[in-house]
DNA sequence: ACTTGACCTTCCTGTTGGTGGAACCCTTAG
DNA sequence: CTAAGGGTTCCACCAACAGGAAGGTCAAGT
């Protein structure tokens, strides 16, 4: 398999899977024109690394995934663990995008949103207003 | 002021007050002996683009919301809707996000978390599984 | 006058996870 | 023979800074 079909097979682009590459994370062949040769164990990472990357995994801890992924000798502990760390980073940056988004809902609704200047979204933000 | 008062006030560290003046958010005036004098309206300026930036605000748009600040004539709808396409990316963050914790405590509470291998979560990233 | 320490300066590098483009090579069909 | 559509490397760029090196400046204490 070239890039270009593994590309399609994988959904990730040639670009994203050159840099993978680059950074350790797959070692195809190469054929003797230089092209890279992708077997099925590539394509089977690959998928494994866009799936986590969808669930928000950083690229260590896909890393450290793909690790546990091959060790037979594995303890789901470890595989939990990092999932656990994860999913608390992402609860926590819920909790900040949700207080974003009540007060820009406030302001938002606050502001008449009409050609006249005055308007309480920039008086939220001046120093004046507190 | 100097580079660190202002710092302390604004409550921006001063690296982050180089930055802006680097990107041309903010321009300090330079004493003699080259160190930089902010005046008041600087102060005020970073305190703005701070809040800006605490509700997620890109540094595009706090350029873009400074000078709606900055000019009188402005109209509010100009500023609402610069907060409306905000928070309409917050809001897909947010879902996004859920999603994503979702997905993730199902998985995290299928798996054992012990010290053998099978693991669901890794499961579920694994071509196989589906 | 000298030193010490706390400021300040610029410049360069690294972060995360890629994307875009240039310049060039390889292969195959018409 | 040439053109299209692969592939290759390398370099630059994005956001929004942070860290650190190397050096200039200032104020206080001795």
């Amino acid at each position: 398999m070239n890039i270009g079909e593994i590309a399609t097979r994988s959904g990730l682009p040639a670009k994203t899977i050159r840099y993978y590459e680059s950074i350790g994370l797959i070692t195809p062949l190469r054929d003797t024109n230089s092209y890279r040769t992708f077997r099925q164990q590539d394509l089977h990472k690959l998928t494994f690394i866009g799936r986590a990357r969808a669930l928000g995994f950083s690229i260590e801890d896909c890393r450290n995934l793909l690790a546990l992924y091959e060790d037979q000798n594995r303890s789901s502990a470890d595989v939990k663990s990092i999932a656990h760390n994860h999913l608390a980073k992402i609860e926590q940056k819920i909790a900040d995008l949700v207080d974003m988004q009540g007060t820009l809902t406030r302001l938002i609704s606050a502001c008449a949103g009409d050609n006249r200047p005055d308007c309480p979204i920039l008086d939220s933000l001046d120093i004046q207003s507190r």
